[in-house]
RNA sequence: GGACCCGUAGCCUAGUGGAUAAGGCACCUGCCUUCUAAGCAGGGGAUCGAGGGUUCGAAUCCCUUCGGGUCCGCCA
């Protein structure tokens, strides 16, 4: 479409007799609201200033002036309007000969930088949340999508592994766990580690003298006391141990692991520069401030008064590290909404202390996960639970598989519910633009009808169902001037529209514009489904276009779907 | 007190300067002896939170205001 696109600009440019130049009208060319309305639209309006006449008057002239380039059937005015119809048969074998040819390849691309993409971000004192859900998506999502264009991406994840939550943790099991484990407990670990953050915020209500010792077990974790770190490292086990079952179930993949205490005390050298160029300053408790506020910022503690480090102090040398070890061009935080303010005095603080780097970190923020109850609080057990929401999907789907295919066997039933409760989860996640918060209702926002992972799930399943049942035709030598109907015509506008779609997503860190795409691609195609019999088609050449369609639309909703990890099966 | 985000039909969303505001859920009516009904076709339902401004043109940009959310020095 971009080729067409340049080629009508250039013949319309040519008309206008140099008011505007031929990449001036390239940026106002756009598509009209509706296929039967034609494939390109020109507005008029910003010409009317410059003849003196009505848009509508010149789009009239315009369409009999402008010489029409190879591939437009026809140009046409529509009040203040030029519409042009491209020659059908024309498109439809370039994108359909395309696709056919790059598979699974269509769509992607191009030359780009190198990324680090960090997303994730768990602490180490309780299991995976509802919003991890949420932050793995779009990390997983975005990743793809910057790959897809042709970016080096690193993913990377941070455990947030020291700390005043870890040693809550670690107190309520050294007091009430009795040397037990997610063995003896028969507990997944992750959910066991979490059990003992739980307890400890109970008894802490109860008895303050709680938080005294945890600060205790925290100055003794920095001073590296033997029985500390060893309690430490047996609950961080576990706990990671967890974990990683979680990401392979979900799909969440990492190329490197950070972790905060190996960072938190290698900001020394930052410190000093930053109290060097009185970026930092004490104030008069003796904590070390970053001093924002002339930049419209509230200033930042960057070590607490007893010099002890703070999550900042970690993210100061994680950062440097990341830009100087990897090389990376950019570097992207996947962190919800409520750090937004964080970000901004991080960036700002590293640019004062004069990394050119700082310029190319961005903060991909995205709106809180709320439950009916309110916020998520894990330190209050009010939370959903990750496995637990997959647990429950994943019978959900069992049971719609269920009952339209009773004999099926455990393991291909199971096989097929995770693929479809994982793409409901993600679907669900990711169809929204990332900053909306999002109130999740665990009956009603997990769906499997209207606009879900699974409904694209099943408009693929739907076309390979096609394709097996006609395999023995052969798709040479095709012929496309018999896909002629409007929901032919409709269906291959989209899918050339695919590639452009990808790169819109990946430069507006926006899979939510994929999704959009997917389910009108879906609905397009189901409604041509429903329309116009494929295998039963009325002649040889009809049927072997319509077969090369369905097979073209496959491979954009599979790698569509790819796009936002999520799986594309053969059947449902 | 300050900063940022959100507000589109009963509910959830897309559209962020251009043609009649586009879908889904829920509700109503049809369609399974024809490629999978997790689907399709059709129907009702919106003064785009409110008020002002800019523009030939505003859901979209600017100002004011209301409602919801988040954050604001030693949590992460």
């Amino acid at each position: 479409m971009l080729e067409q696109r340049e080629e009508i600009a250039k013949a319309l440019a040519l008309s206008l007799k140099g008011k505007l130049k031929q990449s001036q009208v390239l940026e106002l060319l756009e598509s009209p609201p509706s296929p039967e309305m034609g494939d390109i639209a020109f507005p008029c309006f910003k010409l009317a200033p410059l003849f003196k006449k009505s848009p509508a008057e010149i789009a009239k002239e315009l369409s009999q002036s402008v010489k029409l380039p190879a591939p437009v059937e026809k140009a046409e005015p529509a009040g203040p309007y030029l519409n042009f119809f491209l020659q059908r048969e024309s498109i439809a074998k370039q994108t359909i000969s395309l696709i056919l040819k790059e598979k699974e390849k269509y769509g992607k691309g191009g030359r780009g930088k190198k990324i680090m993409v960090e997303y994730s971000g768990p602490n180490t004192n309780k299991p995976l949340h509802l919003g991890h859900l949420r932050n793995d998506s779009i990390g997983m999502a975005v990743s793809n999508l910057l790959e897809a264009t042709g970016n080096k991406v690193i993913k990377a994840n941070i455990a947030n592994d020291r700390g005043i939550h870890v040693c809550k943790s670690m107190l309520a099991y050294k007091l009430f766990g009795k040397n037990s484990s997610p063995e003896k407990a028969k507990q997944k670990p992750d959910h066991f580690v979490g059990s003992y953050y739980v307890l400890y915020n109970k008894k802490a209500g109860e008895n303050p003298e709680l938080e005294k010792q945890a600060y205790e077990l925290l100055k003794l974790w920095e001073k590296k006391d033997r029985r500390v770190i060893a309690l430490w490292k047996k609950m961080n086990g576990w706990i990671l141990q967890g974990f990683k079952q979680t990401y392979r179930r979900f799909g969440s993949r990492f190329d490197v692991w950070f972790f905060e205490s190996k960072f938190y005390d290698k900001a020394g050298p930052l410190i000093e520069q930053g109290k060097k160029k009185g970026i930092f300053s004490k104030n008069k408790d003796g904590a070390l401030l970053a001093r924002l506020e002339k930049y419209g910022l509230p200033d930042k503690t960057v070590l607490r008064a007893d010099g002890s480090r703070i999550y900042i102090t970690n993210d100061l040398a994680l950062t440097k590290h990341k830009f100087e070890h990897f090389r990376l061009d950019q570097a992207i935080w996947v962190v919800a909404s409520e750090q937004n303010l964080y970000f901004k005095q991080l960036f700002k603080i590293l640019e004062l202390l004069g990394f050119k780097w700082a310029g190319n970190c961005r903060h991909l923020s995205y709106g809180m996960v709320f439950l009916p109850s309110g916020k998520l609080k894990s330190r209050e057990g009010r939370v959903v639970d990750a496995d637990a929401i997959m647990d429950e999907v994943q019978k959900l789907a069992e049971s719609e598989i269920r009952k339209r295919e009773g004999g099926i066997n455990k393991k291909e039933l199971q096989r097929r519910a995770s693929a479809i409760s994982l793409g409901a989860i993600k679907f669900y996640m990711l169809k929204t633009a990332a900053q909306k918060d999002l109130h999740f209702k665990p009956k009603e926002s997990i769906s499997f009808e209207g606009e879900t992972g699974p409904y694209i799930q099943y408009t693929y399943a739907r076309a390979k169902n096609i394709l097996r049942k006609a395999k023995e035709v052969s798709l040479q030598k095709l012929l496309f001037n018999q896909l002629k109907t409007s929901e032919e015509k409709r269906l291959i506008n989209l899918l050339s529209q695919f590639p452009s779609i990808v790169q819109k997503a990946s430069d507006a860190l926006s899979p939510h514009i994929l999704c959009q795409f997917l389910i009108e691609t879906a609905e397009a195609f189901n409604t041509f489904y429903h329309k116009h019999p494929v295998i039963q088609a009325e002649n040889i050449e009809l049927k072997k276009g319509r077969l090369a369609l369905v097979q073209a639309t496959a491979h954009v909703l599979k790698n569509g779907l790819q796009l936002l990890n999520i799986e594309a099966i053969e059947r449902m």
